[in-house]
Formats: structure tokens, C-alpha cells, sequence
DNA sequence: CTGAAAGCGCTTACAG
DNA sequence: CTGAAAGCGCTTACAG
């Protein structure tokens, strides 16, 4: 029953380091911790010991002592297996992991609860966190603005609802997205240019299609027909049909994410109109799905892997409580592929 | 500089509860733990207070008495991007997330260093971790056999270079998955069967590729050919080049790999050959690289989320010192699409 | 610059 | 069944 306890095998001890330095542990802990009021000579000692025994400190004493964990939580929304089927979140997971290594920090990951936000509330103190990571789109991410006033929280993307208070986000510029891939269809000539949406509940879905609108109101042109999805390729798909079966004409497409315009691309395949030829599509993610589309698709890269790692960056200035410089913006490109011509 | 201290607001402690309960801290915290040596009355107030307080132990402290850390850590390659943009790995941490939130154990990602298992180790240890899951499928792996004989370690594949040590592993059964699609190819009546392998310094990639030998030769059929491939598309699309330069007149494919796959189907496309009526394709995993593919991929379902969760379940039992019953054959899969006609 | 002591918030023999 | 006490392995004022 207790197989734990003698699971762990010879783990050397501060003081045992310091004993073997000559010295107490509580120098030796200075000398661990950076303290510039340790003799070089008792630096280099305590130094040789931890190498010699292969010290490591023990995270639960340190993290008891100093009432802080160097633990940040990812929280992942409670349909994990849509939000990890998402080449996008994945991204950014790998930056905040990547990012964590090289700090004192580590990542864990915490499924939220959607529908009980008092029980998302203790499973980070269960989890006993010094700051937190949201990405999730829909209202939970909302009950999380009251967690922000107790503990250091980064939003990937900006919940609903804006209340004026101060919250940390780090995200693209959503309007200047729809408004990048919007122009490039109208660079590319085209005229009558439909849209398919994120979801309309979430700021980025808004944006997205705000940006799109406003390029298209600086060209001059109509605001075509636009249908919402909801991320997924079926979603895509399903908005691509409605658009069709309005009879809209139109001879270029903005898809507000990838994975909906792998789905679009199907139905526009299937009814036999000609991409680019008949109608040009340009998107948002530069991920699997707009690669390994056929044909390939124009896209906003969202450097997302950055955007992982700058929200980890962003959670730990804010444990140590850094002055946050002005949010550095998220880098934006546009990658050209076949699916709006040459 | 100590705003980590003031960032954690007002946390009730355990001695609060009990005194709130009236009893003193060591009965709260056996009421916490169910211990069975206290009176109903007493669990009732103790519970009662609790909730009244919204009481969450600390994990450190717990953590620092019992010696155990409730961390289970999943290792990632160091080369981050490319495993987090293979769905296979997504999914397994999916599994492993899902199943860890049902337990008391959470999910933390550390980054391995390839090159230095030495650091690794540390990092393991730093962690403070329970136990530890590997996914990585090169030569790293084996450095974690030693490891293991000081942790519970469940690996998610076989590591190279069978040593006769005790090791857990929970994966499928990969010559059952090499024979299983290879079948499926004979028996839509295909006689001229090629393959792609994946990495033949793995385990996975050389049993699929017997699987591949065993199904041919139970059919007494020849081997056509065989490529190896690093189950990336690019790999893939490698592969099936050498395999057509070569000249092999195939009328059917293995590939072990849906993302392989993806990219061999690329070039299968360019040399204008035809899914599947002159060639036809089967792989392996159910992911967005089989789906999306066009045409859609014949594949075997390896159930990956459940694979993340029964190594999950098992580091846990392993931590728990609990009799591990015969390994639990995962289960398997074909998934009949149209790259293998109909 | 260094050490002895207290304390972080739990768990768990040891008595009773 | 319950409580007082010791201890888990660190950090950090407080003296010196």
C-alpha cells in the first residue's frame, strides 16, 4: 500500500549537501537561491556537493516554504478531444511548453468544467497553481474574469462581455486578419467575395468578420453573403452549402479558420465549381489542413507555437509581478498558395 | 519582487476547518482521507466545514508529508513542433489528460533533452514527479529503462534493444496492425502489395512491416517492395517516389502511417495514378490525415485517446503498487474508406 | 557572511 | 475514536 513511499530511492537532501560543503543548510539554500551574501569560496563548495551528490531541491518543500508552486496551469476545455483534434490549440501548447522550459515554470494541464465554473475554481486551487492559462472560446472563458482578480491569469483569446476590468490577453489582431485575407481576394481582382465565420459568440468570430467587411467597404465593395460556423470542417462545410443554396455568386471566399475550409472545399468540389478558377479561397492557420487541402490554400499564418509561449511568457511577469510593457502584437502573415491563383 | 505572495488571496487552512468543526487538525485530516477510525457525527461537521470554508488542502504540504507528488509527468521529444503537429500524440495526451482528471493524479509536460539523458533525468527529478509517461520513439527511450527501475515508467512504445528487464508498455499489437490492413488489401482482391514502413530502428515500424510479411506469406504472395519512411508527409511522399522510380508495379499499398500516407497519396496524384482503381491504399491511425485525405483513407483505428488513458490508468496503478493484471490487449480497428474501393 | 530557529500546511505513528 | 507531537525538506527573518 505505501509502494510510494519506497518508490523513491536515495534522494540526496539540503542538508546533507550541506553538511558534506561544511556549512548549514540554510547557506547552502542561499547559495541555491542566488543570494549575493555567500564568500565565493563557500559558493564554490556548496556548489561542488550538489554536483557530487547530484542534488536536485524537492519542489513540495520549496514550493511549502515559499508559498508559490512554479506551476502554471493550461486549461484545456472539457470536449478535449475536439479541442486536441484542433491542429491550432496543439500549436499552442507546444509554445507554452516550449517557453516553460526554459523557465523555472512547469505546464500542467487542467480539464475545465463547462458547465460547473465553482468546480473549474477548485481544481485550480486543488491544483494549487501560481497562475493560469485559458484558450477557451465560449462563456466559460467569462467565469474566469472573476478568477483573474485572485490569480495571475492570460487569455488566448479575449472572453466575451467586456466589463472594463483589466485581464491579460494575447492574441492576434482578429480584425486585421479577416481584413488581410479579405484584401488579398480583392488584390487578386476578385469582386464578390462571400465569407464563412467563426462563431459569433466568440470576439475573434466577430473580428474575423469585421476585418472582412472593412476591406471590403475600403474597396467599394458589397458585403456578399457571410454564414457562421463553428470551426469544424463539417461546420465549414455545412456554411459553404447554405451559401450555395442562397444562390450567392461569388467568385472568392474568406474561410475564418482552416479546418472550416477543408470542410467548404468538399461541398465546393462536389457541386463542381473550380477553385480558384471560379472561386478564390483564402483563410486563417497555416496548419495541416491548409496544406494538405487540394488545392493548397492561401492563408493567414498566426504564428500561433509565438502566441503559446508569449502567454506563458506574459503568466510568469505576472507571478513575479513584472511591469507587463505594452502587449507586444502577434506577428501576422500571409502565405500564398494555389487556392487563390497567381 | 514577493507580489507572489500577495497574489494567493485568502486560503483557508486545515486547522481553520477543524477548528471551525471543533476538533483538532489530525481528525480533519482523517476525515479528508477517509479514514475509517471516525465517528459519522464528526465526519459530518468536519464535511460541514469544509464546504462552509470551501476548504482545498494544500498541495505542497500534502505533497512534503506523504512523500508523493500526485504528478504524473508526460515526456515530450525535444523536437516539440514536429510531435505536436502528429495528431497520433495530440491524441495520446488527450486520452491521458482525460483519465488523470478522474484521478488524483495531474498531467504535467516536461521537454526532453534528446541528446542528454542525464538531463532528463534531473528534469525528473526537479519535476518531482510519481511517474512518467514516454512517448518517444527513437533511441531516447532506451535511456529511460534505466530510469525506470527507480520510477514507475510506462512507455507508450516499445523501446529498442530488448534487454530482459521488466518494463511496461502499452501499446497495440503492431504486426496484428501490418497484417490487419495488408488482409483487408488481399482480400478486396489485390495481389501486388508494396509497402511504406515507418522508421525501421523503431519497434513499431519493424512489426508493421512484419504484419505486412506475415499477411503476404500467409496468402503466398511475394513482397513487391518496401520503403521506409519517417512518418512524417514529406517522408511519405519520399518514399512512394523511390518505390514508382524503382519501378515496382504495385496494385496496392500498406503505408504505416495516415500522415505518410497523406504525402505518398500526393505523389500517387502527380504521376497520374490512380485511388483506388489502379493502386489501392490502406494505413494506419483514424485522424484528420485519413479523413481529409481525398480520396478518403481505408485505415486501422489504433483507439489512440484510449492508449493515453491506459498508460495514464497504468503509471497510476504502478504508483499505487497495485498488481497489474495481464496487459490489456488495446483494441483494433479497420476502418474501410474509399482509397480501397468498395 | 553565517547559523539557529521558526514556520510553511499537511500526515501519521504514538498514546490514551 | 481522538489529540499532541514530530516530521516532511525547504526558506527566511533575526541575531551575531
Amino acid at each position: 500500500m505505501n509502494a510510494s513511499r519506497s518508490a523513491q530511492p536515495w534522494v540526496p537532501t539540503l542538508e546533507e549537501v550541506a553538511a558534506l560543503a561544511g556549512v548549514s543548510s540554510s547557506t547552502a539554500s542561499r547559495v541555491i537561491n542566488g543570494s549575493p551574501r555567500v564568500t565565493e569560496s563557500t559558493v564554490a563548495r556548496v556548489n561542488a556537493a550538489i554536483a557530487k551528490v547530484g542534488y536536485v531541491p524537492n519542489r513540495a518543500a520549496r514550493s511549502l516554504a515559499r508559498r508559490s508552486t512554479q506551476t502554471v496551469a493550461m486549461m484545456i476545455p472539457e470536449r478535449t478531444a475536439e479541442f486536441f483534434a484542433d491542429p491550432y490549440f496543439a500549436e499552442v501548447i507546444q509554445g507554452a511548453a516550449m517557453y516553460a522550459s526554459s523557465t523555472e515554470y512547469s505546464l500542467t494541464l487542467l480539464i475545465e468544467s463547462e458547465n460547473d465554473p465553482e468546480k473549474t475554481h477548485q481544481l485550480l486551487r486543488r491544483g494549487n497553481v501560481d497562475g493560469a492559462l485559458i484558450l477557451s472560446h465560449h462563456s466559460a472563458s467569462s467565469s474566469y474574469r472573476e478568477l483573474a482578480r485572485t490569480l495571475p491569469v492570460v487569455f488566448g483569446v479575449r472572453p466575451p462581455g467586456e466589463t472594463g476590468e483589466e485581464i491579460h490577453v494575447v492574441d492576434v489582431d482578429n480584425t486585421a486578419v479577416g481584413a488581410l485575407a479579405t484584401q488579398h481576394l480583392i488584390d487578386r481582382g476578385r469582386r464578390r467575395i462571400a465569407t464563412i465565420s467563426g462563431p459569433l459568440d466568440t470576439t475573434a468570430g466577430q473580428e474575423r468578420l469585421q476585418g472582412w467587411r472593412d476591406a471590403l467597404s475600403a474597396a467599394g465593395l458589397e458585403e456578399l453573403g457571410s454564414e457562421e460556423g463553428d470551426y469544424t470542417p463539417s461546420g465549414g462545410a455545412a456554411a459553404a452549402r447554405r451559401l450555395l443554396d442562397a444562390g450567392v455568386q461569388m467568385d472568392a471566399l474568406f474561410v475564418a479558420s482552416a479546418q472550416m475550409a477543408a470542410g467548404a472545399l468538399g461541398v465546393l468540389k462536389e457541386r463542381g465549381i473550380r477553385v480558384p478558377d471560379d472561386v478564390a479561397v483564402a483563410t486563417v492557420d497555416n496548419n495541416v489542413f491548409s496544406t494538405s487541402a487540394s488545392p493548397q490554400l492561401t492563408t493567414v499564418d498566426l504564428h500561433t507555437a509565438a502566441k503559446g509561449a508569449a502567454m506563458m511568457a506574459t503568466v510568469v511577469r505576472l507571478i513575479r509581478g513584472e511591469q507587463l510593457d505594452a502587449e507586444a502584437a502577434l506577428p501576422l502573415d500571409l502565405v500564398v498558395r494555389e487556392s487563390t491563383g497567381c
